[in-house]
DNA sequence: CACTATATGTATACACTGTAAACATAAATA
DNA sequence: TATTTATGTTTACAGTGTATACATATAGTG
């Protein structure tokens, strides 16, 4: 130890991690995707970044609760790109919608594993992890937002404005599930392009959403 | 025994089970829905049954092979409610496009276990279980036929029918996916009815596909 | 019928998992 | 400096999927 100081070299590594909580979370999140849920095991987590495999519940109650940080993550990151969107196209409603929709399906395919954690119900969604909903309304938001920008244009019918963002969100929320599933490849023929099936499903929606 | 056939009851139970594969399938599904994927056991099915744990191997590979079975009779499930809501309106596309996405919406809710397990990526989509693959078509035909049947009669707009079917899908999906992975009720208001948001989607996704 | 092969069950064993409990050490605080 | 607290390790245990060897009932064959 004295050794170390005088050679100003890290030869044994620290007791203490220096963030180890952040160091788990991203670990996981790697291994998650590599793998898959059902695979994603703390004790290996633990192995990947160096400590014993009960270090991660100083910093997590349960398993669960590193899958909602994991989540938590993705949530943050979806409503980053859904916002940035929104600000791309300013004042283009029907824009957004589909820069959203290309947004949303493009970080599903990214992150596969994560977002099925994110949507397949293994997390609570009610008050147990209040982070994770938060994140969640966050992303809801932003197509609230473009619902909005749309009727107070006038370019999207009237109406209850959390029921359209929401008919707009299980479009694309649909597609992506789809794509990441793997459920349409064998249904689909083969030669089908992300960028024109996305487009489809936006326009019909906005076609749906046109104001008559 | 030769007292059990002397008694005509079944005093002692016989080594052999008549059904086991069929008795298993039924354990595990009413099981999964009881809880859920994560802590759905095999050993805990086996138990439910009454046989050893490794009996379940008689009948299945393994593990996924059954989850892959519960999933075939989600599917098959799915495909038969689809096809009768194409049989229920004869000729009349977008009562049956209305229909079939309640019949999608009900299935989902009141099997939500079972449809995570169809749509979660936990089991693999390509040939490795040629049932579930060919299950899965079948529920997507339903769906074909209804946009064919609405482009045929001139109230949908011409296109690739696979895409417009893929992108009824994708709302209806979406929609099932939001509801049953609890994504939803903390981010609408509580006073939400199902069928009107049902209505909604499925409105919007006509107006989206019909001919100009 | 007897005899054998096969299908279907059980018993046992093992590596791996999540997690509780007791202990160790470093950092923060008084 | 002394003590409390945060953060790590070690050990232990019950539960899991599954491989292997064994047991028994059924089907098929002479």
């Amino acid at each position: 130890m004295l050794y170390d100081s005088l050679m100003n070299v890290q030869t044994t590594k620290p007791y203490h991690h220096g963030d180890l909580r952040e160091e788990i979370l991203c670990a996981a999140s790697r291994l998650l995707e590599e793998n898959n849920i059902a695979s994603l095991s703390l004790r290996a987590v633990a192995k990947e970044v160096g400590v014993s495999h009960t270090a991660p519940y100083r910093h997590f109650k349960d398993k669960e609760s590193l899958l909602a940080g994991i989540a938590g993550l993705g949530f943050n990151r979806l409503a980053a790109h859904l916002t940035e969107a929104v600000k791309s196209s300013p004042g283009k409603a029907a824009k957004q919608l589909q820069e959203a929709g290309h947004q949303y399906v493009q970080l599903a395919l990214r992150y596969p594993q994560c977002t099925h954690l994110m949507f397949s119900g293994i997390l609570p969604c009610d008050d147990t992890y209040p982070d994770l909903q938060l994140s969640g309304e966050e992303a809801f938001n932003g197509l609230k937002l473009i619902i909005e920008e749309g009727q107070s244009q006038g370019i999207f019918k009237q109406g209850d404005v959390e029921l359209l963002a929401l008919t707009a969100w299980s479009g694309i929320h649909g597609l992506s599930m789809l794509l990441v599933s793997g459920n349409l490849p064998e249904i689909l023929g083969i030669p089908v392009e992300l960028r024109s099936i996305t487009s489809a499903v936006t326009v019909t929606l906005l076609e749906g959403l046109k104001a008559y």
